[in-house]
DNA sequence: AAAAGAATTATCATATTATGATAATTAGTA
DNA sequence: TACTAATTATCATAATATGATAATTCTTTT
């Protein structure tokens, strides 16, 4: 173990089922001697990276938190996209759950979500979590931007029930990319059924979706229309306050890197 | 540099107000060579602590939005805390900003909000971010639990305007330690008054506050009764639902510690 | 399409740092 | 108080990071 990887296997021993670990656990975890681990977590509670209860447990830090909040008040998708989030909720015909997520390593993570007040069922969409790839309109108006070697490579980690699921998997996403958005249903919530369409910026590499969830109880054919109009315009939205927020950015890096 | 810090100074660069560097800048702003920051960019960006964007920019990494998410839903205090913090606003008598914040290193933290829907002003409370020690009820009902040494510590990092001040400032502390709730007005936003209780737990390591945020405006000598009342009730009750939840994590340990 | 320039990665000898077994200390508990 | 568990210190050795430079790749411009 080297480098960051030292540190990063630690944190990710870290879970919302398991967010407390002893060095002995860690020790044992990792296969690694105590007093090596006793040093490194020191370090790490040092930094704020993780924070010492009694009981001698360690638990994640604060810094998560600072980290998280710079992000979030300044990560352009997000504030391009999360104040749509409400107004696209207001505007559906029926209660909805309105999600900004993106392409995460090789998953998913929504980085932003607003759930109408009327919206009851709890659904997996929420900031911070990793979805599937594959499944749920989310995912697939993010994955539908993707081909080639990548395609195949994201594609191949998969675990496809057969080789002509995946390969209906592969024509769909054809079919979407060129209808430019996706809907699904019940595949990650039952009873929930989901529109999504592609949100990207090359300058920023970002791979994103906007989508919409509703209860399939409420929906009515005479509904869909409405949804991808508002999909339609709020990513369009999106994306040009991405843009705009970018060149700000750059604007801003010019000026004061000629100031010396 | 050397161990968790090499990575740490990188991550310390970024801000809310600068969210996006480039290896040059990093690599003048630390004075080291640009072929080390390379490499430790690549390192963190391959954890996910770092992301890149084109033009050679580079951000903080969605590593922080999933730990974040695992602190949330994990975390004891925030656990405990958080849904009472929508009921405080309901049942307080004018609407106010609830706080949930704790000693993070040498500043308070904020870690959970909730505001009323009807609150208008912008308030400096918000999740994540750093508040002042010395200022603002939320901060001295967290550091009126301090006593000794480690007070005088915590104490001798703030710049008092006279050795007067700083005398006011600890008589003060003494009084409301004896009251058990603290009030104060104007002290971090102006025409903003705020009450506080302390909430602790000490085998979590958890020094923290509970408090409400209230226009100064709104607010009448009558609703202090009912301001105080509410927030001790709260207080105690988060306490044991700390407590609680705290319990169950040991009782999770010693089953599965003992399963081998 | 080629060329120039910028960004990024690779190389490698050397300096620095991490490792882990063990001992020493400290904190927690009965 | 004495006992046990948790944490820190020590130190020789193995492993790793460093940074100057060269090589490569990616972008932009003409």
């Amino acid at each position: 173990m080297s480098g960051f990887q030292r540190y990063k296997k630690i944190l990710d021993l870290f879970s919302e089922e398991r967010s407390f670990w002893t060095v002995l656990e860690i020790s044992k975890s990792l296969k690694t001697p105590s007093s090596t681990i006793y040093r490194i977590v020191r370090e790490m509670v040092t930094a704020e990276f993780l924070e010492s209860a009694s009981g001698s447990y360690f638990r994640l830090g604060p810094a998560f938190i600072k980290f998280n909040r710079i992000i979030n008040f300044s990560d352009p998708l997000v504030r391009a996209g999360q104040p749509f989030l409400k107004k696209l909720a207001n505007e559906n015909p029926i209660t909805s759950v309105n999600v900004l997520a993106r392409l995460y390593g090789n998953n998913v993570m929504c980085v932003a979500d607003y759930k109408s007040p009327t919206f009851k069922k709890n659904t997996s969409y929420q900031r911070g979590k990793l979805m599937p790839l594959i499944y749920g309109a989310t995912s697939r108006a993010i994955i539908m931007q993707i081909t080639g070697k990548r395609l195949e490579n994201l594609i191949n980690l998969e675990n496809f029930k057969s080789d002509e699921d995946k390969t209906n998997f592969l024509k769909e996403l054809k079919n979407d990319r060129k209808k430019g958005y996706c809907f699904t249903e019940g595949q990650v919530d039952k009873g929930l059924i989901g529109f999504a369409v592609s949100i990207s910026n090359k300058k920023l590499g970002i791979v994103a979706s906007l989508s919409s969830i509703f209860n399939l109880d409420d929906f009515l054919l005479e509904h869909e229309p409405i949804i991808y109009a508002n999909l339609t315009t709020y990513g369009l939205l999106v994306e040009k306050y991405i843009n705009e927020i970018f060149d700000d950015i750059q604007k801003y890096h010019h000026e004061t890197n000629s100031m010396r």
